[in-house]
DNA sequence: ATTCAATTCAAACAAACGTTTGAGTCAATG
DNA sequence: CATTGACTCAAACGTTTGTTTGAATTGAAT
């Protein structure tokens, strides 16, 4: 057995045509945009291996099971995402200076980041996102523990920055409006294309332009959400 | 072959011991249940036999294969919750009498039916709500075919509704939102229980509660967001 | 009692699944 | 030139998948 995997990020020992990606690479793209379309348990090692044009057992080799493959598809992903969020979020903090923040300024650095992620060729474009749009309504075991670990600490942060700037509203109401927030979000990104079908667009127009037409209209479908008056049945004011 | 399956509906030729469910009764329990727990691919028939302890060989006598088992699932519940939605809303445009309906009043027939259903044990209780947001977002050939043909006719009747509703804002924005609410929805409803943690309740709380709590909550940010200020790249105003 | 259709059952089917094996290829290193 | 380590490959591994089979079982009607 071969316990010690090669390394994940270094660009290999040996210098290769720039032309074509190696192995590991055209196996993530591969996994990425199957992914996407047929869920985790509807995309199998021979499908992948098949479209990356590599051999079956390349995807124990270099990433040591499939299940190992899918965690590296999003870590490629969301290193980058959560990475440019908070860079954003730091940023307004520091323009600030203690002030608070406007809510919309705070929603557009975790939605909006998210949504230029699918206008964005280099970080997978409109595929990744809707990936994982679905992934967030598939409860599987070990992504949920991979997105939970690789969001956690960016959604606490978020969701602190929220509560700051909407003092008025109740913490945990707050709470529940990004969760909510979160689930348009996914669902729209999820299904963007038949989404543009229903609201009358051609069909085949390009993805980045759906993405575009979403944006401005999510994000202010957002802000609405988050504030709307307060419910009748109101927080029972609870600390923590 | 037997190609004329038994009859689906008719309560059995023989009588049964009320207390004990008929075996293609207990399956689409079985099924609805572990569907919504694992997804399409992750539930096995096996699983589901198991679980409704019967035969493996059952779910092909009763139901044809294991997708028909499926797509009887999904249709004993949405049959119902289209019914009581029309239901809802004729009964609005009848008390209306050719007013305009307020449309907190429609979302309330959309979505405020389907969350009552969650409260419903008859209607499957919250199980089927989470069955039915994972697999909005899950797009699977047949139960996408399903879905729409299930929906359809609701969906354009709702959406003419609140276009009717709202004359101040354009058509193509209403569709959008009344999208975006829908994942909204199916996001809170897939992930209920994992909220609930979030927001700081305690875990373990009957499911009926939380989907109460929910519902408040979520039925205001729908409307906040459906009536948000249009974004500032306008709608194109195009007929159709 | 016997017939008959409906239903259940254990067993087996071919196909597809993720993973492993061991030989083979290839370029760089000593 | 021989050797090494990284990588690829065809083939096979043991499981699990959905479905099928044909004989048993059941309960009411003849």
């Amino acid at each position: 057995m071969n316990l010690s995997l090669p390394s994940t990020s270094l660009p290999s020992t040996s210098l290769r045509a720039a032309s074509e990606a190696a192995t590991a690479e055209r196996l993530l793209n591969a996994a990425e945009q199957l992914l996407a379309v047929h869920g985790l348990e509807g995309t199998s090692v021979r499908m992948i291996t098949a479209q990356a044009r590599a051999n079956i057992a390349s995807v124990t080799y270099h990433f040591g099971s499939k299940e190992g493959l899918v965690q590296a598809v999003f870590r490629r992903r969301l290193d980058w995402l959560n990475t440019e969020r908070l860079r954003t979020l730091d940023a307004l903090e520091r323009a600030a200076s203690g002030a608070p923040i406007k809510p919309s300024k705070i929603v557009d650095a975790f939605f909006g980041t998210l949504l230029r992620m699918g206008q964005n060729p280099d970080q997978g474009g409109p595929v990744f996102l809707q990936l994982l749009g679905r992934t967030m309504t598939e409860p599987s075991k070990f992504i949920d523990t991979l997105l939970a670990q690789e969001h956690e600490a960016v959604i606490k942060r978020f969701k602190r920055a929220l509560i700051q700037s909407l003092p008025q509203v109740p913490k945990a109401e707050i709470v529940w409006r990004f969760h909510f927030m979160l689930g348009a979000t996914a669902y729209a990104i999820a299904g963007a294309d038949q989404l543009a079908v229903i609201a009358g667009l051609r069909a085949k127009a390009n993805a980045e332009k759906q993405i575009e037409q979403l944006q401005a209209r999510l994000m202010s479908f957002l802000l609405g959400g988050l504030r709307a008056p307060l419910p009748l049945t109101p927080t029972p004011e609870r600390e923590s």
